[in-house]
Parts: C-alpha cells; structure tokens; sequence
DNA sequence: TATAGAAACTTTCTCTTAGAAAGTATTATA
DNA sequence: TATAATACTTTCTAAGAGAAAGTTTCTATA
C-alpha cells in the first residue's frame, strides 16, 4: 500500500514548506534556502522536485486551493439542504483554521506569482468557477428566474474581496464578522426570503458544529 | 517657480519606472536594473533615491492610491448630489484607463509586499478608510438607521474583489460590466430605492461623460 | 542474485541581484 | 570663492536562482 511516489510525497513536503515560507516572510523573502531549511533539505533537492521557483509556487497555489476545497467536500458531506449546503460554502470559506491571518497573507503574497503564471491562472480560473457553480446551485432555491448565477459571481467576488482585506493587515480577521457580511450580503441579493425560515438559522449552527470537528488546524499548516 | 526639489522629482519619475517595470516584468520580475533601465538612468540612481527596494515598492503603492484619489477628486468636483458623488465612486473605481488588465495587476502584484510591510499596510488601510467614508456618506441619503457604515464598508470589499478578480487573469477587464456589479449590489443593499429615481440614470450618464473627459490615459501610465 | 537503468539526492559553479561603501561631480549658500 | 549639501557613479560583496555533473539508493528484469 505504498501507492504514492517519494516524489509526489517529497513534492507535498517541499509546497508545504514553501507556504509555511511565504507565511513567515513574504514573496519576496521567500528562498529556495529557506523553503529547504524548513523542510530540513538542501536547496539542491527542491530543484531537483521543481523545475524551477515558479513552479513551486505554482504547486503552494495548486494545494491551497485544494485545501479549500476538500474543507468544502467534508462540510457536503453532512449537509442535508440548500440551506446547510449554503452555510457549508459560507464556512469553508470562513472558519477559523481556514480564515485566519497567516493563511490569509499568504494567500494574498502568492496572488502576485498569478498575472504572470498562466498555470496559476487555470488554477483560479478553475477555483472561481467551481465556487460560483456552488453557489449557483444552492440559490436556485431561493431565486427565480436565471438570476443565481449572477448572484453567485457576485458573492464569489465578495469572499475574495473579503480574504484579500483580511490578508494585508496584521490583524486577526474576524470569522463571525466575515460570515455575517457574506450572510447580509446573501440575504439582500435574495431579497431577504431565506431570513424568513427558521431552517436557515438551523442550518448555520448545524454546519457551525460539524465545521469544528471536521476542519483541524492541520488542514493548512500540518504537524 | 522650481518648487518641486530635483529629487522629489527623481522620486516620481522612479516610481513611475517601477510600476511600469511591475506591470511588465511582475514583482518576483521587477530588479532594481530594470526600474533604472526604464527610467534611463543607473541602478545605483534608484537607490540613492530609495533606501532599499521596499522603500520603492512602497512610493508605488503610494503613488497608485493617490492616483486613484485624484481621480475620484476630480469627478467630485463636478458632482453635484448623492447620485452623482455614488457614480463619482463608481467611475473613479472602474474607467477604462484605471480598471484596465494592466494597472489591475500591477495592483494585486503589489499587495504582496502589503502583508510584510508596515508602511504599506498604513497606506492601504487609509485608503479603505477613505472609501468607506466617501460612500458611506452618500449612502445616508438613501439608507434610515445607521446602516451606511456597514454598507459602505461591504461595497468597497467588493471593490477590492473586482479589482482581485481583474489583475489576476490576462483578460482585459470589462469596465461596463464592473459598474453594473457594482451598482447592482448597491442597489439590492439600499433596497432598490435608488433604482426607482430617475435622478440615479441622468447622473450616471452624467458622470460617465465627465469621466472620459477628466480621466485621460496619462492618470497611471504618463507621456 | 547480479546488473542496468532510473530516481533521489549532493556538490560545485556561474550569473544575477540587492545593497553597502566610497568615490566624484554638481549645485546652492555664506 | 570656500564649503557644504545634494546628485550621481563606480566598485565591491554576499546572497540567491538555477544549471550541470557527480554520487548514492532504489527497482525491475535477465
């Protein structure tokens, strides 16, 4: 049962440690010394896994990302209805192992490797699609007509405007704020309906639970 | 009339240089060679002008918020009501020689020297709250309680996330689009009352004539 | 089980970069 | 005209990216 390679397996280690460097000095203070060190390796072994920095950084951007969603996938699991399914994207997208200063930082350093990085760039593409699709979904229940998709584009913009705010200060960004705004900014732009029904109320504190026991603090920053 | 000393002006032509080196080249990209280079002088120029290479990153993000608020300024001054002073905002935000696939990702480029620079954190968080004043004072026209706070502060979240979403793909941005999504919001946020003014599309109108009037091309990228 | 070849890893070298330091030229001022 | 500050240049060093060539360790197959 030694199905992954020590490559692919040296190659998580190595994208791990690239984002515990990013997290600990920036982009730019970032070095393939450092990213080795922490790793407990020579500079010489990154390269021999990564053609080369922007590859690296490309696959720190690649795992990010799907640490966000494989947060989601565990949150789908136990959700039940449009509702919990809604607040299952909300906290994915906000909880406290996830959405939280350093993670948010980094996130926000590696941004800048994306314009120039056309493998980066599909990595996005993919992502911003994959959650506005998400989205769309669950609002069809709550929308009439071919709105949601708009409304889900939309909602996408305002999560990464609102991890792009938490990321640049050296504050704690605030969880329950930033599901509240995503909440407030839903319910307008569904004209208020979900407010109506109790189970929307349900479905938060439901998801809330199950997003503290299904989303450790290892998810970003193993060990 | 020689106000200005030879080296703030060195400063503004080497900044200048440098956002132009960031959009070309990214930030990993940017070497104090090439900021020289463009600006026709020596690397050893930019660094007697310049204390190190954070130094200069930081007069860029500078200069392009102070751009930005120019811009907004100089709409302002030929708005004459909250309709107006609102799409003053907008198209401050989302003219084509500002919200272009260029300067937006020069922009998300440069917020990753945010994060682990102080300086620039105190400029960006100035900013927002500069923004988050401007609309919150036109939105008390339209919105009873205190609302307008919160409000103005999630709508330049989603200022922030257009933008985002505009610097990290080598699409060129679509202005029109970004207005409507702006105004969209805006309008489900205030309850629509907006909306039902004709006041609201004549200052649009409005304003968007002054804007291609008043926001040349030179705004980011003079001669 | 011997061995070829691939994969993992190391070491060394080169070229580029940031930035320091110490110099020269230019301009302003007394 | 002397002197001091400012503008700019040149040179040097240390650190970084990455190429290249070497060595060890695995793995498949004859």
């Amino acid at each position: 049962m030694q199905a992954r390679s020590i490559s692919s397996i040296r190659r998580t280690e190595l994208s791990q440690a690239a984002f515990e460097a990013v997290i600990r000095y920036g982009l730019r203070g970032t070095t393939l010394e450092k990213v080795g060190e922490i790793a407990g390796v020579s500079k010489g072994v990154v390269l021999h896994h990564f053609k080369d920095k922007s590859a690296l950084l490309e696959a720190v951007f690649r795992r990010s990302n799907s640490v966000l969603n494989m947060s989601l996938l565990r949150l789908y699991r136990h959700a039940e209805s449009p509702y919990e399914r809604f607040w299952a994207i909300a906290y994915a997208n906000f909880s406290e192992t996830i959405y939280n200063r350093e993670v948010c930082q980094a996130w926000v350093s590696l941004l800048a490797e994306v314009p120039h990085n056309a493998m980066c760039q599909r990595v996005q593409a993919a992502n911003n699609a994959r959650i506005k699709s998400n989205l769309s979904h669950e609002l069809r229940h709550f929308l009439e007509g071919d709105r949601a998709p708009d409304v889900a584009n939309l909602l996408g913009t305002l999560i990464d405007g609102i991890w792009v705010r938490a990321g640049l200060f050296a504050i704690t960004p605030d969880c329950e704020k930033a599901l509240n705004e995503f909440e407030f900014t839903t319910l307008y732009l569904v004209g208020a309906s979900l407010d109506e029904e109790k189970h929307h109320k349900d479905a938060r504190e439901k998801i809330k639970t199950i997003a503290k026991i299904a989303l450790g603090p290892e998810l970003f920053r193993p060990q």
